[in-house]
DNA sequence: CCCTAATGTAAAGCGATATCACATGGCGCA
DNA sequence: TGCGCCATGTGATATCGCTTTACATTAGGG
């Protein structure tokens, strides 16, 4: 574990993880790439055996957010189980918990400036995270009269964005001071909101 | 308007300007204090005399952008008239519009990494846009049944957050690839689905 | 008309990114 | 076993952007 002497061992994920912990704690423009060089023990100059530069890590660090948040929100969305509305709610309650609990794999997805289709495997990891929303929600889909059914595609990017914006505005006190509640809550509700607008929750409460 | 010798005779705004235009090129992290002295045709230390550095730039410029902002909301707000629902409509019409058309103002106001409290101009100025869209919220929360409606500050920031998120995530083609929809009709659709959820739009087509 | 304050410049320090030649040592192969 | 290669890390250095300081210029009021 400790650095054995000239080699390290396994610096790039060291370094992966130095970024990480720098990204939450400074943002990402905060961080420095000589910062978590120093951080894993080792010269800025090694981190370029690893990594393209700079925006090449963040770039890994995104991409290892991605896998995870993918691993999360499809467990949370269990095959639609036990049913297509509690599985999509599940899923919806992942992502918020995934922003919560990995906040420097997020700002590196979300806030550090990188295009999702920066590199190819970037952009596959992006695709996979979306195919889960989207899974989840054409499943859902098919409890919605064929006539006001929205695109499944349409239909999660919605919850996308809102669940985006949740996180981006009132996770971490933006708008008007502090957030006025709590941001679990103001997905939840949003989201109920919105799923009764599909009719896929009775119109009562 | 011409660079009349030694003295610009505006420079703060000319840099706020270049700064702005050099933020829509190139995003906030690409943005540099010296490339916008330059462009303002004189030497970076320049830019002390007027600005405490660049955050602070960037901060004048999110500045403007909310002034700009809440002013266009409260025009498409219009105190209301001639229905709360087409008056709400036309404010989240505005804020696409907006971030549509002011691009580098958007960027320096949510992309750039400075808190909103920054400074307490800044707070204020992003409380007067958080206002107006509030105020929109609560106009229409009335024609909602006492005993659903939810509070109008969040039912404001369900709608702040989806349009944040659609502009974040599908104005510049983020997850997936391209967007799979106009961004206009995203947002017009999913405000759309959860005003219907609130028992504000007719549940038909 | 001059003197002062506001505004801009030139030069230099600092820290970060990135590159290059060189050092080290882990590991496969004879 | 021991040799040599190549992956991995270092040190030095170039470049660039932010920022500060001392100095230069000019607009405008007394």
């Amino acid at each position: 574990m400790t650095k054995r002497g000239y080699h390290h061992g396994n610096l790039r994920q060291a370094l992966v993880d130095a970024a990480l912990k720098l990204i939450e704690e400074k943002g990402p423009t905060g961080f420095a790439l000589s910062e978590a060089a120093k951080n894993a023990g080792v010269t800025p100059a090694a981190v370029y055996r690893h990594f393209e530069g700079r925006e090449d890590l963040i770039i890994e660090a995104a991409l290892q957010g991605h896998a995870i948040f993918a691993d999360r929100m499809e467990a949370a969305f269990n095959n639609g189980q036990p049913t297509a509305l509690e599985a999509f709610s599940a899923t919806g309650r992942a992502y918020l918990d995934f922003a919560r609990r990995h906040p420097g794999h997020y700002m590196a997805m979300f806030e550090s400036g990188v295009s999702s289709q920066a590199t190819p495997e970037l952009a596959a990891a992006v695709a996979r995270s979306s195919g889960v929303l989207e899974r989840a929600a054409a499943a859902l889909s098919e409890h919605i009269a064929p006539e006001k059914r929205p695109p499944p595609s349409m239909f999660s990017a919605h919850i996308w964005a809102m669940s985006h914006g949740v996180v981006e505005l009132y996770a971490r006190g933006r708008p008007g001071g502090r957030a006025p509640f709590p941001p679990e809550d103001l997905l939840e509700t949003g989201i109920g909101i919105y799923l009764r607008g599909l009719g896929l929750l009775p119109p009562d409460t």
